[in-house]
This record gives structure tokens, sequence and C-alpha cells, in this order.
DNA sequence: ATATGCATGTCGCAC
DNA sequence: GTGCGACGTGCATAT
């Protein structure tokens, strides 16, 4: 979990490249070449105007915005209102010319599959950089799996149609069940619940409770095996013993959470302590 | 369609309001906190972490990014590759606050329905600046008329499931019937293709064409005016003439024609002239 | 390679 | 306000 890039901590920030406050076009295309056939970030602000032509075709008459070329060649104009770019250009196979004309600076993005190019032409420039972005840290986007567990309380047909709630965080001899209930045939069903892909023991202690249920209940009992995912030895064991999986989506289970307003569920959950 | 604002061609370029390159995170406080409360936009590029919490958790450690909080309160977080922002926050009711802690400057984004937080941590500033981005343009996404009908004669499903072609451009009395055809149950039908919002003048042309049909034909003929959108006062004038809208989407079009591949499409028709 | 479903989707439009 | 569909959706996953 841990993402410090080595010498992260002890190389100074990057400076910018370039930065030029109005600029000609002539010197702004020096610097938006270089960024861009370096793969650099390249960093506009001025007035332009776009057109695209792809799936659909497009014209945006001149006005002042910001325009950013990445790395990986995905470009984007903003506009100075609106959460999405006014046009763009994802980042992949993408081919850049730039061209300056007479009066204005050309940036040109063009890829196949699909085929479409767009052309950002800037007639004036109030601000150009390229910069040399470094950033390897990972990003996390995540619910807790005690979240996960609420979620699954608040549906349980998360689990499957028809699975009906008896308790959570049961005792049993080798320890808590996550999630116990009944499917919609009236089988008891034990439920382990894994925050990020589940690994052998978690089938192992899930078998673990199903033998402590059948040997009291004497009934027929499924295990579910509830996680993002499963490492690949897992499925073997899972025939094994018999047990199923069943794909939690940990970003679902914390939008589910969302909706349900925290606050309400976490007064429930403190007056029902299992 | 014309969309040139007033004095926009008389008007210089705005100048940007502020430019600091590696400033301390004071002084990059002022600029932030000044650009926000005043509706301004605002660029920061700088080493930053960024949390966010709402529908989902995120968390982003360390790394040298672009930040852009725009005049409606949108916040997008952008790192060095990627079309995506890797964090945001969609304008519209969006609270900031800006604080220089110790080392760091933050800039908070909050709002309600879906309750949720960003919060971006600068640790370091390679570049801010405070901008008044000029840009009342309008923004045009379009297929021709020509492209609409081309996508209609390509896939007639189009306009309703089962209708069958049988001739564009055809000529009768009062001039050309776009698209000429059957429906499922036999009926002949008349299409009239508008690109954008349709007049009375559309829905009156194709109350004409039907009755020059249904002259020389003597069935029951359906007319149906297909468009973007139809004017308010329309819509009575089709109950009045009985017949129908179905509405087209040009962005759609464009995109069955991309599908279709404009080459082989264009040789197609040109063997084909109507 | 294509087909399918999800998204912190966002956004617009009808009800 | 709320629900529903469209998007130059983008993107990942399964086939």
């Amino acid at each position: 979990m841990s993402s410090k890039a080595i010498g992260e901590d002890t190389l100074p920030t990057s400076k910018p490249l370039a930065v030029l406050v109005e600029p000609s076009v002539s010197e702004a295309e020096n610097v938006a070449r270089e960024a861009i056939s370096h793969h650099r970030t390249l960093l506009v602000v001025g007035k332009c105007s776009v057109d695209y032509a792809g799936r659909a075709k497009s014209k945006l008459e001149p006005g002042e915005r910001i325009v950013i070329v990445k790395a990986d060649g995905s470009l984007l104009v903003h506009r100075s209102i609106g959460y999405e770019p006014v046009n763009w250009m994802p980042g992949g196979n993408v081919i850049f010319h730039v061209q300056c004309r007479e009066y204005t600076l050309d940036i040109r993005a063009i890829r196949q599959k699909p085929s479409e190019s767009v052309r950002v032409s800037f007639e004036s420039i109030q601000l150009i950089s390229a910069l040399s972005l470094v950033d390897v840290a990972e990003f996390s986007l995540y619910a807790s799996e005690e979240d996960m567990q609420k979620a699954v309380l608040l549906k349980p047909e998360l689990l499957e149609e028809g699975f009906k709630l008896i308790s959570w965080e049961k005792k049993v001899e080798p320890g808590f069940i996550d999630v116990y209930g009944v499917d919609k045939d009236g089988r008891l069903v034990v439920v382990e619940i894994k925050r990020k892909t589940a690994g052998k023991d978690s089938a192992l202690q899930l078998a673990k409770y199903i033998e402590a249920i059948k040997s009291k209940a004497d009934r027929e009992v499924r295990g579910i095996l509830a996680s993002p995912n499963i490492a690949k030895d897992v499925q073997r064991l899972l025939v094994t013993f018999g047990l199923e999986f069943k794909r939690l989506d940990p970003r679902k289970c914390a939008e589910i959470l969302r909706r349900a307003e925290n606050k309400k569920l976490a007064e429930y959950f403190d007056e029902n302590p299992s």
C-alpha cells in the first residue's frame, strides 16, 4: 500500500521547463514544439478557435481557453466553466502537428481508430508553459471491508436475488461469520467478505465456517466468497470445497452507503450491534 | 449562427491577472483566494496530495499535477497522463476553502447533493496563475442535413422499426421528397428531414408532399418530420395535418456515418444518384 | 479484435 | 426536484 517513489522526498520539486507570459506566436511555437516532441506536459492559455472532425464535427469560435497536451498524447480544451472539456482527444496513438502560420499558432492532434482530429488555432497567447511533471504516486479508490459489509447488509440482493439476512458477525467455533442468511430456496448461506482480492486463506476460512454450521444445523449450507476478485489458484479451492464466488465492487458498495446516508446507518448499527 | 461577441475583435486579449513562478505557499494563497472568491479561473501546477470522500473515497499520494478551479466552481486535478481528471468536482453549488497551513496550501471543495468533498494539499508550487478568461463564443456540434439523410438511408430503422426505403430525393409536384418508403404495415411514408429545429415551413412542406402522393396513389400516406427538435407551435400544426415527429439526433447521425466509413458511402451514393 | 457493463460518470430535458 | 437517456462518452473486463 506504500506508494512513495524512491527518492521522491529527496528530489526537489521540478521547475517548469519554460514559462512565457504573453509571448508571440512564434516564441510560443518553440515551447509547444519542444514540449510535445519530448512528451512533456504543455500548458497553454490563450485566445483560440477549435475545430473537430471525426465521430462528429464541431466548431468553437474564438475565445480564451486553457489547453493541455499531456505526455500520452491526450489533449484537453477547457473553457472558463464546465467540468468537461469542450474539445479533447483521448491519449494513445495520437500524432501532433505544431505549426506557426502567419499570425496563429496551430496545434493539430490526429488519431486513427476512430479517425478524428482536433485543431486548436491560437491567435494570441496569455501564458504558455512546458512542464516535466513528476508523478509516480499511487491512486487508490476504495471502500473499507466494513463499508462493504454494511453495503451487503443494506442490500442483500448484492449477493444474489432472494437472499435473506439472518445475522452478521455471527460467532461460530473458528471465529466470526461476516454475513449469515438463507437463499431463495431456504438453504443456509455463509458469506465471507474480502475488501481486496481473496486468497486461499479466505476460502479455507469460509470452508471451516461452513463445517461448523453444518455440524450444528445438519442442513445443506452454501458458502459464498464475496470480494472484488479472487486469486487464480483460489478458483480450484472453491471447486474443491463446493464454494461460490460473488464479485463485489468496493466502489459500488461505497456508493450504496452514500445513498443510504451514512449518519443514519451508523445510528442503526450502533443500536443493533450484531 | 453568428457567434462573435460584441466588441470581441476590438477588445485586446485578456492578460493574466497574476502569474507566479515557484511562489511560496503563502504567496500562492493570496492568488488562489482572490481568484476563487472573485470567480476567476485558477490554474495551479505543483506537488500535491488529494483526498476525496463522497460517493466513494480516494487517496492520491503526493505528486506534481495541474489543478484548475473554474468560475462555476468546478475543480479538476490532472496528472501527467490520461484524458480524465484523477480527481474532480463538478461545478454548481460548490463551496471552497483556501487555507495556508504550516507548509502547505490547502484547497477544499465541498458540495451537497451529492455530499462530497475534495481536498488538494500543495506542499510546493511550480506555477500559479489567476485568469480572467473571456469566452462567450458559441460551440456547435453538428452533422449536415446531407449527413442526416445519408444516415437515415443507411439505417432506416432510425425512423422506426420496420421502415423500408423506396427512394430518396423523389420528385413530386411541390419539390423533392427527402426520403420515401413504406412502414411495417405497408403504408406509404413521406419523410422530411431537418438539420435543426423544424419550423412551420417544414410541416407545411411535408403536408404538401403528402397531398401530392395521396392524389396519385390513392392510399393512406403517413408523414414524418425528422429533426433534432420542433418549434413549440409546430406541434399544433402536426396534429392538424396528422403528421408525426421523429427526433433525429445529428450527432448520432454523424456517428453512424463514421461507422459506415464515409469513403465507401460516398462511392455508393455516387454510383446511385437517387 | 470486438462486445459488454460500469462510472465519484456528467449533462440536458421531460415530467 | 426527480427520473430517464445520450455522450465525439472513456475505460476496463471478458470473450
